[in-house]
This record gives C-alpha cells, structure tokens and sequence, in this order.
DNA sequence: ACTACGCGGATTGTTGAGCAATCCGCATGC
DNA sequence: GCATGCGGATTGCTCAACAATCCGCGTAGT
C-alpha cells in the first residue's frame, strides 16, 4: 500500500490541484485582494481552464478557509475578521507550543527550522518581505512538524495560508515581518541547546506579541 | 458583513456539499466500506447527479480525509492506516485536553454534553450501536468546542469522521462503544462540577486507553 | 422626491456529451 | 515463466447548453 498523500501547496498532480496553487499564490503575492469576487468565467480564462475544473479548485480552497462560497452568488476572497485573527492564534498557540514542547531534542524538522531562519535573513537582506514572510511560515510550519503529525502539519499549513491573507490586508510588511527574523533565530538556538521549555515559554511570548501587534494594526486599518 | 460559515457536515447548502454528506452517510452506515473503489459513472448514476458534481463532491472528501485521489485511478475510500489512528490520537489529545483544561466552567457547550450523554445511553438501551458512535463524537466535538474555535472544531469533525470509518473496519461495535457511555457521563460529572483538572488527567487517560483498545483490535484485524 | 415593483442582463448551478490519456486485464509470443 | 502489446473501461478535462438566481436600473405610483 503506497503511503497516504496528503494534497498539499506545492505538490498539484492534477489540473485542479494546480489551479488552486495558482490561486493561492495570485492571493500571497497580493494580484487577488481579500473580498474580491472571483468570477467563474473571466478566472477560467484567465487561467486558461474550463469552469469545471475551476469549480473543483474553489472547493478546495474553501475547505482550507481561503475563499468564502455564497450560493448563487459565487465564490469570494475571504477577508480575515478580527474574531478570525483570535481563533487562528489561539491555534497557533495551543499547537504550536504543545509541538515544541513536547519534542524531541534532536528531530529531523529542525533543519527545515534552520533552513527557514537563513531563508529568512537572506529575504530581509534582500529587502524581499514577501520571502521574508514565507520563511517565516516556513518555521513555524517546521515548529509545527517536530510534533510529527501529517494532520496537524496540513492544518497549520492551511492556517498558515489564511494568515498571511490577512497580512496582505495590511500595508507595512517590513514592520510586520522584520521583527520576527531575529526572535526565530533565537528560538531555533534555545532549541538547538535543548533547551525546549525556555524555548516553548518564548514562543508563547512571541506569539501572543504578535497576535496583539497584528490586531492593532487591523483595527487601525478599519478606519 | 455575514459570518462567516464553515462549510460542515450536517448543512448542505450546494448539490455537491449534500452529494459530499451523502457519501459520508453511506461511510458511517456501513453501505460503503473502507478501500472501496468509487466509481464516477457508476456513483453518479447512483446518487442521480452528474459526474461534474460528484467530482467536486469528491474534492470535499478528499481534503476531509475520508477518500484518496489517485491520479487517473480515480477515488477510493481512505483505509486508515496503524499510524493514521496513532496520528489521529495524538491530536485528539492534545486538542481535547487543552480545550477541556482550560475551559470556562459553564460555557454554553456543556448542554451539547449533555445531549450527547443522554442519546448515547438511550441509543445503547435501543441497542443502537452506530448511534451510540455518533452520540460519542458529538460528546468529544462539545468538549473540543468548549476552546471556542471554530477551525479547531472543523478540524476535528474531519478527524472523527476519519476515525469512524476506522472503526468501521472493526467489526465489534458493542464492545467498541459500550465502555465510553458511562466514562462520558462520569467526564460530564467532574466538568459541571468544577473540577476541571481531574476532568482533563481522566479525559488524557481515557483517550490513551481507547487508542490502545483500538489499535489492539486493529492489529488482529491484519490476519 | 422617494419607495416599490419589475424587467433584463449577467452570473451561477448543474447537466450531458464528447474525446484524449491512462490504466488494467488478458491473450499472445518468446 | 515472463515480457509485449492490444482493447475495453475509466478517468481527466473541456465545451456548450439551460434553468435558477441575483443585481442594477428604469418606471410607475404616491
């Protein structure tokens, strides 16, 4: 029995799994706005596939929480409440923390924590915050990993996604992002030393920082 | 702005969405079984919907977890594998606990324990076995809803839903589901009763011990 | 002027047919 | 016994069509 597959952003065998790639990265790189409505007939073309296969797109990533499916009125860029921010750190909080926590000092995912760190500083480096905001995923998707679970990884990957749909909704993302390189470097190093409950406490710290500095700049955006 | 809405077993807004429920019905029911062949013609003929839809009705289970997508092999019902039950538990764990531990003493969900309590006792009275699963899930889905987080109980309706059709495989549902009544209720008990933290140490025990009978039962299963 | 109504265009929801690509079973041949 | 290759069946995807629904807009009525 070949082992399971979790369909996953990155990998698309098939024609609809790769048009809600494309959608996804249309959303992370900004050229899809949270709200806009998304046409059935001008996105195929656009994309340059048939309405069918467009509509098994949109059914994923509803169910990933990307795009929001009115009947008869089509599907539409979700946009990230305020009460959706809490409920996704809250998430990230329990998940993430019980993850590292509870790992294994020397377990394979931290290279990806590494790899993701330098990532990271080349992007800031490179003035690239997008970049810098997908290694930043990336590390906490490598967090999330060290508790070594296919079904918490593909939600937190989902989670992760709706994130930085909200984060597109903000305009500053050097502010929102620079900070963030450093303290993950710090962590990984906590980590690396084994240093797992210091480390699990500051994550906690980290993200509760962030949740709030997230939320300030949401309700500012409101106005 | 309408609130948002998790697309979830149990409403069907859309023909695929009700075709989806459909299918996971004839899961739990037992009309289909676990590696099955889901063949479009024959499925769609069946169910009297297009191909089209049942496809994308098909992309809705599969981001669930309960049926794998092979390319140009078409779908087959997901068989749970030794590590997705270990995996499943894990999560069930980790989520349920927390949400138990640090649950508001009378948070409004206490009434779906409730429920969910009674309707396993009078389904196990009616001898009713697969309502007697269904009344456990609903009792576990009011515990994870207790953490308020409506992305955590999606996630975890899927994970239920995939460990029903495991336990769809066993072929022993009294001794399966009997024991977890009483448990529950006396679970019940501790939470309206304040003790939240004896709650959560039984509840952590409860799930290692179901786990173990599980994947008990799932090892001589392979014979 | 303002609301209610209703019309018409545009979009979605769903179907059915059609065809290329791929897989699977099976017979053939070595 | 094993590789080869053929043919039917199935999947992957497209296209065109049509009913149902929604939305904007003009009209009528007060």
């Amino acid at each position: 029995m070949p082992p399971r597959h979790f369909p996953h952003p990155g990998v698309a065998s098939s024609l609809p799994d790769s048009v809600a790639e494309a959608i996804r990265q249309k959303l992370i790189h900004g050229e899809l706005c949270a709200g806009q409505r998304l046409s059935e007939a001008q996105l195929a073309e656009q994309l340059d596939v048939s309405r069918n296969t467009l509509r098994e797109a949109f059914r994923i990533l509803s169910k990933e929480g990307l795009v929001h499916h009115a009947p008869n009125r089509g599907v539409s860029v979700v946009i990230p409440s305020i009460a959706d921010i809490i409920d996704i750190y809250r998430i990230r909080r329990l998940i993430e923390c019980q993850a590292l926590a509870q790992s294994w000092p020397r377990h394979p995912a931290h290279k990806r924590m590494r790899q993701a760190v330098e990532q990271a500083r080349q992007a800031r480096a490179a003035g690239d915050w997008l970049q810098v905001g997908s290694a930043n995923m990336a590390f906490h998707g490598a967090i999330v990993a060290l508790a070594d679970s296919e079904r918490l990884s593909a939600m937190f990957s989902d989670i992760a996604a709706e994130l930085r749909l909200a984060f597109g909704l903000l305009n500053d993302p050097e502010y929102l992002h620079a900070p963030y390189v450093d303290q993950n470097a710090h962590l990984l190093q906590l980590f690396e030393d084994g240093r797992i409950a210091e480390a699990a406490v500051e994550l906690e710290n980290y993200l509760v920082q962030s949740e709030r500095m997230v939320l300030a700049v949401y309700a500012r955006r409101v106005e």
